[in-house]
DNA sequence: CTTTTCAAACGGACTAGTCGGTCTGTTTTA
DNA sequence: TAAAACAGACCGACTAGTCCGTTTGAAAAG
């Protein structure tokens, strides 16, 4: 199938955007470089602010089911939190203008826009919280750290990678996942949990990072 | 001593950019709140991009200096890493418009004020790389993970908390600062690192969280 | 102490350029 | 052959920055 001039607008603006912000590329840049014409932008799209809807929508709308397929998948909160982690940071590879764009210039969003992309944000909030609340209520997960910043501090790790994450860089994004697994399974597990079986396997001990 | 014109602008674009951002705030609006003029503006600021530039270096400066400070203040890889954490969480009480701002819209900085930015910024990292190098060198920290990754997640998930952190919410930056130590030191400490006397003081356990 | 002076600080109308969006005409496709 | 897809000239609104006039305040002169 041919790739739609839609496709190629989303491709191109992606780019740009990435490189110069929403505010810094116009829509005649898009339109040049994307090998179309104003006439070919607005018949796909009523404006520009759609635009940057759709690749907010695109991006949030897989990782959340990417996490809801995670937390479906397995069954302990420590797998889950480590399926999620990782499910997570490998989109890196793939969505790493999309993520760029959504926490860059997710403030531009109007309206009905803004409110739609919201609601799927807290969706993925709440479900993290909730597997540490399960993990603590269990007693895998350390209790005496609020689960609602321990939330936040996992979102920030792992989101924080759009700044400097490089795919040409000395690691992969696979190994990233599994450091970045590693260290909050030190910080939120309890003693006796950090000791099972299934844990270690999660865990770089013994497993050196190659590359 | 009375407050500057100079000063008042910078408060009201603060304010004005926070939550509209940069590109959704117009000199005549900052103008229009800070009761004075086009004339008065360009007086003070050669260009609305030096105002951004202002911004931006009022708060990397502060937040350097600090890092340095708690440097030297301390002398083992434990005690620096987690004075240096917890200025840089409190300075959010201070500059958390200034940082939002700083990690929003630093993109539309320009040549030479883009340039200099960036030299601190990297100062700030390089600092914090070398303490955790340090760690591990003296064997407080484990080795196996690496230093530049530790580095980022640290920053990642400090940093992060611009996004989410509210003063008038029911933790106190200093009880933020107080949990980020503790997540941090289980994640890179070593065992027997760990279960030293001056490293417990850092942790939340026995010291619930209160406010 | 009063007056003069002059530069810095500030007010505000104006402008030149930019950019998102429209409109009409043409081509492609089913 | 009609409707969907696209081309591209055009427009109106908006905004960073300018320009010139006015005020202020402090130092110098009388």
């Amino acid at each position: 199938m041919k790739k739609t001039l839609k496709a190629r607008i989303i491709e191109t603006a992606l780019v740009l955007f990435e490189k110069n912000g929403y505010h810094g590329v116009t829509v005649d840049q898009i339109v040049l470089e994307s090998g179309t014409s104003k006439g070919g932008f607005y018949h796909n799209f009523k404006s520009k602010d759609e635009l940057l809807y759709h690749i907010h929508d695109v991006f949030i709308s897989y990782v959340l089911e990417k996490a809801r397929e995670a937390y479906d998948d397995f069954e302990t909160p420590v797998t889950r939190l480590c399926a999620i982690i990782q499910s997570f940071t490998k989109v890196f590879d793939l969505y790493k203008p999309h993520i760029t764009v959504f926490y860059q210039e997710s403030m531009y969003l109007t309206g009905e826009f803004n409110q739609r992309i919201n609601e799927k944000r807290d969706d993925y909030r709440k479900l993290l919280t909730q597997v540490i609340r399960e993990g603590q209520a269990q007693g895998e997960f350390r209790a005496e750290v609020p689960a609602e910043i321990s939330t936040m501090a996992i979102i920030g790790m792992v989101n924080w990678t759009y700044k400097w994450f490089n795919k040409d860089g000395p690691l992969t994004i696979e190994s990233i996942a599994r450091i970045f697994n590693d260290l909050l399974l030190h910080s939120l597990l309890t003693e006796q949990a950090m000791s099972q079986k299934d844990v270690q396997l999660f865990l770089i001990k013994g497993q050196p990072i190659e590359k």
